[in-house]
DNA sequence: AGAATAGTTGAATATATGTTCAACTATTTG
DNA sequence: CAAATAGTTGAACATATATTCAACTATTCT
């Protein structure tokens, strides 16, 4: 006994035994296809070294992209391309004092999100991988 | 009045105006360079959207590979690729019942990380990007 | 006004990465 | 044992992306 939606689910994954009634209930409580794609786009913009650096580099102070850069050890090019990624991530927001722009983080989720990061990395540097 | 470490930092930057007591200040109290690399290869990991809906999918329910597969309409080896991805970040766990693999989640933080990235982009989605 | 400097930007390049494809293993079933 | 199927894996390919470089804007200072 198939229905439709199970002939579609076949379309492409190549399974003929799959638990349908499983997949249904899963199917029915995800969230928004744009929700998760925008978080996928957040947790891109967290996924760069760089940008990593830059985000604890402004919890402890406001600077400017000179100082980041010399932070860094990076040019001033290469940081201020990655803080307009972080900038039209909502990420962080910056004031201009004559030719100087100061940037300072503007999400007060990032902290957390970043000690959760870093609780799960310390909980699992035990194990080996797989 | 230039210290070494001054002219170190101007190494690559190409700035001769920065604020060093902050610099110096922020060197100081930034995580070990291992620890910021593991957190971006973490956030890495998330920053796809086929994992981000294999996540969301665990966080419901136990799945199969073809479970997975035919919820998002992709085929088995996309699906296992990106399932060793997360095996290898101690994302998800496994077991086996004869020739089916059932994976799930294997961190609690993973909830709070998700709920927290949810979190920001409710609250940015009024703003504008610039 | 002119020189110097902070910062931005677009193009180019090199690297990283996600999916596909085909071949493979392992387990079940007839 | 043979066929079928769940799952894995490596190579290839296409795309995404981080940094560099050069050119540019804007602001300060003499």
């Amino acid at each position: 006994m198939k229905s439709y939606e199970m002939e579609d689910m076949e379309d492409r994954c190549g399974c003929s035994v799959i638990h349908e009634d499983v997949v249904n209930d899963v199917r029915e409580h995800m969230p928004p296809v744009e929700d998760l794609s925008e978080l996928a786009e957040l947790f891109k913009v967290f996924g760069d070294f760089t940008r990593v650096k830059i985000v604890y580099a402004l919890f402890r102070a406001e600077m400017c992209v000179c100082d980041i850069a010399a932070l860094l050890g990076m040019t001033k090019s290469a940081i201020s391309h990655q803080l307009r990624v972080l900038r039209q991530a909502h990420l962080v927001k910056f004031r201009k004092d004559g030719r100087t722009v100061f940037y300072s983080l503007d999400d007060d989720h990032v902290s957390t999100i970043f000690a959760q990061g870093l609780t799960h990395i310390a909980h699992s540097e035990n194990h080996s991988n797989q």
